[in-house]
DNA sequence: TATTGTTATACTCTATAACTATA
DNA sequence: TATAGTTATAGAGTATAACAATA
């Protein structure tokens, strides 16, 4: 067996798995690059965090949502939007309207303030991504987007017992 | 334009950019997804977090090294990495052993016991990201590595000023 | 002076549990 | 009973500042 041939060592040595190899460690430590680069640039600008970022996306898309809604459209926890909403209508960029056919939830909406944020925050969003994912061709890019769904996918489907 | 014509509705819609369509936004919520499903499955088997876990991967890998070597190889903060091997001595996973030429520092390498459970985590962690990433070809998976080394790089080089 | 490791502290994101008010 | 929202609390990851020991 090479494998333990003393001779063949840069054989045993590719042959051992490295962390760098992982692709779970890598789509980590890359995500935690792009996603904090993009952070910083939402909290110095605008002073949003990512979680009211994607409040603000949403409801500039939707028009109006409830929380519950919100919760489906961000994937984020229910009490990350509650958080994310209250801190958002502190700031009056949102507001809450009571619900035509349901008192315990409220429909929430951007201000004109918010929605001037919104004008702004969009295209500097779209700028930074084409800045950052310019080392990709669309093609490329496409494909990204594909294996990510992808993946995700997978592993809900493991969590939830294949 | 027909972005403003009245009737091209679906358009307008398909013009405006979607939170979903956020090329971060879906490595976010992606990453998050793989990294709960390891993390779940790393704390129920072996006690270990994510940070411990790379530890024992590099130590397994390097036989021996120093925190600050650690904390090249994880890409971890110092402090992280300070925590985790506190954790991993506790644990009589790792052993720290007087370092030759810096009395400031420490070589630390798995025990015996850390031997074993290496052995065990690696074909474990293997096992995962091959079925975690069964949904991508092999070509695919090559690709979405050397994509996210790009990314990495392009995202370094914008937070540094590019 | 600079570096290695350490502790204290704090912030973000995420998650669970318990509660309220409605349905 | 169940659901929408809210609050309290806690764990995990990450980061900064301050410090001791050593280089």
């Amino acid at each position: 067996m090479a494998n333990r041939d003393p001779v063949a060592k840069n054989a045993v040595e590719a042959d051992r798995k490295r962390l760098a190899d992982f692709l779970p460690y890598q789509l980590s430590i890359t995500t935690n690059t792009v996603s904090n680069l993009i952070a910083e640039e939402y909290r110095s600008r605008f002073g949003l965090k990512i979680t009211e970022w994607r409040i603000m996306a949403v409801l500039g898309d939707l028009e109006q949502a409830t929380q519950s809604e919100l919760v489906a459209a961000t994937r984020m926890d229910k009490v990350a939007v509650n958080r994310a909403c209250k801190a958002l209508v502190e700031r009056k960029l949102i507001a809450r309207a009571p619900h035509a056919s349901d008192g315990r939830s409220h429909q929430l909406v951007l201000t004109a303030t918010g929605k001037d944020l919104y004008t702004e925050i969009m295209p500097l969003a779209e700028d930074m991504e084409r800045r950052i994912f310019a080392v990709l061709s669309s093609e490329e890019a496409a494909q990204l987007g594909d294996m990510l769904t992808r993946l995700r996918q997978s592993s809900d489907n493991l969590r939830d017992g294949d």
